[in-house]
DNA sequence: TGCTGGCACTCGTGTGTTCAGAGTGCCAAG
DNA sequence: CTTGGCACTCTGAACACACGAGTGCCAGCA
């Protein structure tokens, strides 16, 4: 089975290049006349022909029917992106405006609604954006306060500027003083820590205190750790899906698997969830786990404050996309927003 | 000018009902045989056509070319559902169902989302809920936490359950007895008030305290007034955007503005903002100041905990919809998202 | 060995025509 | 005012047909 990923000499990988960014452009099946017309290979159709046939038997093209010309499959696409494409790079001036726009956000939430936003507008796709992690980012500070004799507010403050709170009924009246010794404890255990570790630095907490007062420890702590799981169950914001009417003929056949699947936070978490680490992630068609979206494609990658990314960021388009200029606006955005982050 | 209005009598408008019921069920003009068959009119297709070629002169309904059959107009629409159609009352296992989705939310957010998704399944079409309404809703309780020296937290809490939170810079120092004066004068003006009123109700407060405080004071009170006026720019959530699919035969071109409008919140809430307090709102068609939403029917009430609302919510689907089904549909769903409100 | 031009073949698309059916408007009679 | 009848209109489906784009194959040439 040595045949099976057979080499394809240059030749023909400039021939698929060529198809894949034609196809892109056209939206319609490429021939080779038009392939020699369009792009200076230096050969003729009939070579282009031949390198054709090689490149179907190796499923990198496929021809809706005899005598139409041949269209990229998913295989191409991946082979496109992996040896034929390089990122493009944004201008300057593209990056400027990036700069500029996202400059202007006032909250986290006003950055997450611009990056959405812009990302959906430099692609026009449809753009994902996940809120910074919580299970990924650490604890600023964790504030206490009596409202009332036995109700105590909790609010969780974290390094990405985010803040929840919680009303805790506490089982009896909670005096100041320990209130304020729990406060300190608490803060001083977990400040800076990131939020999965925290529940088993806090562990000991109840012991410290008088029996009296445990009941109480324990209820506020069980609520702060339940905060922390239930915001786990990341957020993610969602632009540009009228793009998605660009997508293509058979429209409504198409449109709708994807609507259903953007509006599940689920699916599209675990679409997120998919990017690898270190570098930007493209899922083609049928890679993707989701049927939903097998003739979609997704680019993502992560985005963060310094060198770790605390949360993901990607668009969705149809297979037939601008890669390269995808991803370089990807790249570039998600970027950006990491310095934004960095900055506040 | 007296016959611009002409009356109808009852047996034309019988024949208007038909029409848009049978065209809502088949979504294809509706000729005059069919209509006689299908409803038990009494009388025969001829003079059934000469009612026809009434409504017509009136504008109530409209055939796309000559030997087509009737389509209603966004004015017939508008007759039906002023006169000649009744809301439809959910049925009993239905308002079960209904009530126990919503039982089940642990917090604000799930309300809504909870009820967005309900509304969108039940009239399968897009639905949007907005948040309860600052502007409507009542103070419960400020609170100011020092955190630092020279940094204050300030928390919001809403009788809706909402909070919202500010971190407030001080101009200087800031004593913790100052800050429990300000705290409790706050607090003893504002508390149950409408957050609108508020800022006139504090107006005095600097005046009150020391003139090495005024700053801080000042300070404080404008981050409050601002959270307040910027959070009356309220948040929306929306479902069912999949739904669109079933919208029509010339898909992508009523879909996109459609998708359009949706994406932009200040679009649903001018859209929500339109709908009168007292009842139910309907706008068919060309009604819709928006005109992205020209062909598309919003079907919209406010709702809230007790007698009055404090934020609105409603479907957005073709003209050519069930309007007494819809109409049910959003009515149960408003009152029970009320009662949940109320309860908690 | 690999490229090229030529050629026959395939097949989808667009155009034109026909035809049936649904629906209408009008009219005269009940 | 209602009804049955009738001639007319128009759409949509079905069909035929020609066009052209595109292919695969082959023989010749560097």
């Amino acid at each position: 089975m040595a045949g099976e990923v057979r080499q394809l000499d240059d030749r023909k990988l400039a021939v698929l290049r060529a198809i894949v960014q034609d196809y892109v452009g056209t939206e319609e099946p490429v021939g080779s006349k038009a392939l020699v017309e369009r792009h200076n290979l230096g050969v003729s159709p009939a070579t282009v022909r031949n390198d054709m046939a090689a490149l179907e038997e190796e499923g990198y093209i496929h021809q809706p029917h005899t005598s139409a010309g041949r269209i990229p499959t998913d295989k191409g696409y991946r082979l496109f992106v992996d040896k034929l494409a390089e990122v493009k790079p944004m201008s300057a001036p593209e990056r400027r405006a990036i700069r500029h726009f996202l400059d202007g956000a006032v909250d986290l939430d006003d950055v997450v609604a611009r990056t959405v936003r812009l990302l959906a507008q430099l692609t026009r796709q449809v753009a994902v954006v996940q809120y910074p992690s919580l299970s990924r980012s650490t604890v600023r500070h964790i504030e206490l306060v009596a409202l009332a004799p036995a109700k105590v507010m909790l609010v969780l403050i974290m390094n990405t500027g985010r803040v929840e709170q919680r009303l805790v009924d506490c089982p009896g009246t909670v005096g100041e003083t320990v209130l304020a010794d729990l406060r300190g404890r608490i803060n001083a255990r977990a400040a800076g820590q990131r939020l999965p570790d925290v529940p088993g630095l806090l562990e000991e907490l109840p012991g410290l205190f008088e029996a009296a007062d445990r009941p109480t420890v324990s209820t506020v702590l069980a609520t702060l750790f339940e905060t922390m799981a239930e915001q786990r169950e990341e957020r993610i914001m969602l632009a540009g899906t009228a793009n998605l009417t660009r997508f293509g003929h058979d429209f409504p056949l198409t449109i709708q698997p994807v609507l259903e699947a953007l509006e599940e936070q689920v699916v599209l978490l675990r679409l997120l969830g998919e990017t690898v680490d270190a570098g930007m992630t493209v899922r083609i068609g049928r890679e993707n786990a989701y049927e939903g979206l097998n003739s979609t494609s997704v680019v993502s990658v992560g985005y963060g404050s310094g060198d770790e990314s605390v949360a993901k960021l990607g668009v969705i388009g149809p297979t037939r996309m601008d890669y390269p200029g995808t991803m370089g606006a990807v790249r570039a955005v998600a970027r950006y927003v990491g310095q934004i982050l960095a900055e506040s």
